[in-house]
DNA sequence: TTCATTGCAAAGCGTTTGCACAAAG
DNA sequence: CTTTGTGCAAACGCTTTGCAATGAA
């Protein structure tokens, strides 16, 4: 079994778990998500694969659902300066490059990336998290 | 006269010597946002202060006007997780506070940020900038 | 006079919501 | 059966656009 099924099975286990109900539509987003491994995509990005494999579902019902999983923990949403809301299946710390060009978000991992000094944290308030975006354009 | 009167002066001066006409809205605009120095207003924060003061000017004016003065260069957009464009008038290379609660946006100095190491980047590609964003929320 | 700029309302875009119907437990 | 999920179309919030009227040079 790939490393990507068992995420798979893991994730299956986590809606189950919580307080969705386990449809068809969800399992077919779930495997849509994460069979790829780690990745980015918009709720039309999604909406098309869902087309070429012959999967009726909704565009509303694709971003209710996402929202939900972004609920239970299972996903993440990551904005750029493009203007859509890129769902992310890497839950680990991370951050990122943007293609400029083509509106692509790609993985970096925690560890590429070292902060060795950050300001001083306002008062009251602490670190929810922080994120770097490499914004690339060609060279 | 004020560093601030100084950077309203030498922003109209840019103004003046790009293609762009000089006209009563946007004296007014460049007044309202520069005159506090480093700040980040949305598109409704100017048309509120405008209002403030009696000036009338359209919230279509208000976005196309900020366009075209971004790109001439004298003013940069920010997006954060809100889903508002941020006008931020500081064009030194800075990073960003971001208050979770209140959706307010507040510099750093890029001096009170060092990244020691930086992922290699993409064949081709150059960074064409390294935006870090601290989320901010209640301790 | 000529061309850019303005204001308004309408359109646009990505996302969310209301509601009747369908499906899960 | 009861409750949650689904799909559609309509609503939404922010931003942009089309166009006639206005203003700058």
């Amino acid at each position: 079994m790939t490393s990507n099924q068992k995420i798979i099975m893991q994730v299956t286990k986590t809606l189950k778990s919580s307080s969705l109900k386990l449809t068809k539509q969800r399992e077919t987003l779930i495997y849509l998500i994460f069979k790829d491994g780690d990745a980015h995509y918009t709720a039309e990005d999604i909406f098309k694969k869902a087309k070429k494999k012959n999967v009726k579902i909704s565009l509303a019902t694709i971003y209710n659902t996402l929202n939900s999983f972004k609920e239970i923990g299972i996903l993440n949403t990551v904005k750029t300066s493009s203007d859509k809301i890129y769902f992310d299946t890497n839950l680990k710390k991370h951050h990122h490059f943007y293609y400029h060009n083509t509106e692509d978000l790609v993985d970096i991992d925690s560890s590429k990336i070292v902060i060795s000094k950050l300001p001083k944290i306002p008062n009251g308030k602490k670190i929810n998290s922080v994120n770097v975006i490499i914004d690339l354009i060609e060279k």
